[in-house]
DNA sequence: CGCCCCATGTAAGACGTTACATGATTGA
DNA sequence: TCAATCATGTAACGTCTTACATGGGGCG
């Protein structure tokens, strides 16, 4: 009856909607314009998303009642989509994160400030950190074992996967001192 | 009647088919198991997608009569197929294939030496070179605008799909470089 | 014999894509 | 008034997920 899964989608829209209360529209707007063009835009995906979360009480929309009379209808977060916003963001990173779900670490990481707090972003970052180091590990053996039977492209193919990883592993460290640099400074 | 799409699935497969032909089962071992772990390895993915080749004339398959009388259907490209795979591999690259299509442009590249010969394969580069420049410009533009209402993690999430760009660009360098020294070297 | 791996499949359901539809409002 | 944009929706379709089912074969 209860935890019935929410999609990527769903996940982002939850996140914008803590940002932000909005409509459907400003939220398709934000995945056709701005860097998140990984979610889709179309109404067909946007509103039956809304409508699910709606119905697991995890946002609630309001008419809004504004100078036109065009109907538009503000989404905003409950506590209880708060709540599993939270959850999701503070979920243990797996291998499976890093090989599967291609950006959807980073989503909750740019939430994760904002929801959870910069300690929890912290928390997020090491884990990532070091999850990426065991990820890296098995992909350069892998490498190793499968260098000879590979095309040249394909060798070049596996090699960019290992430098977007050492490049995410350089990042975690740039970030995390960011975050380090950051409470030294000004604790305001 | 003729061209209906083919999933980001079923290209892989058709990829896989033209390296071995392969069962599959073959298949799916392949997507559990190596740094292709994108693809579901789930027998209601990889089976339904290689009838769906199959009906489109694209692979052939042929029941294996081996030692064992355990029934094991090996499936093989067909010229169809193989036409198909290469306009998939040498189609311009977009944003889109960017901003979207997570890793499927690195897929084609890693086909492309063997399917559509190395000249391709760095074309392919030159002009994934090229739209990354332009994605790169996008992206520090949008991040210039929008940085001083970012979070912190916000911020740096975003810079971390920058640092990504970067990183492919870079590694574009290092691979148009390693097929230009590969052809001064031994023509064979 | 029981257990695990090989190897294939199917069925239900969730989700996204594509395309179409509707109506209100703004501006030329 | 006509077109464009705002704003929401729906219907058909394809594909993936999840879970279950089936049988052969090797091994202890």
């Amino acid at each position: 009856m209860k935890a019935q899964k929410i999609s990527r989608l769903g996940y982002a829209l939850l996140g914008l909607l803590r940002q932000r209360p909005s409509s459907g529209y400003d939220l398709r707007k934000i995945f056709s314009s701005t860097a998140m063009k990984t979610y889709s835009d179309s109404p067909g995906a946007v509103y039956p998303a809304l409508r699910r979360l709606e119905q697991q009480g995890l946002i609630r929309g309001s008419l809004e009642h504004g100078s036109g009379l065009r109907r538009r209808q503000i989404f905003h977060h409950t506590p209880k989509g708060l709540a599993e916003l939270k959850k999701w963001i503070v979920r243990p990173i797996t291998q499976d994160d890093l090989a599967r779900r291609d950006l959807e670490v980073l989503l909750r990481f740019a939430f994760s400030e904002e929801v959870v707090g910069p300690v929890a972003s912290v928390q997020l970052l090491k884990s990532l950190q070091a999850e990426l180091v065991v990820h890296l590990a098995v992909l350069s053996e892998q490498l190793a074992a499968a260098r000879s039977k590979m095309s040249i492209s394909g060798r070049l193919a596996f090699e960019c996967g290992l430098r977007g990883c050492e490049s995410w592993l350089e990042w975690t460290r740039y970030a995390i001192a960011t975050y380090e640099k950051q409470e030294k400074g000004g604790k305001s």
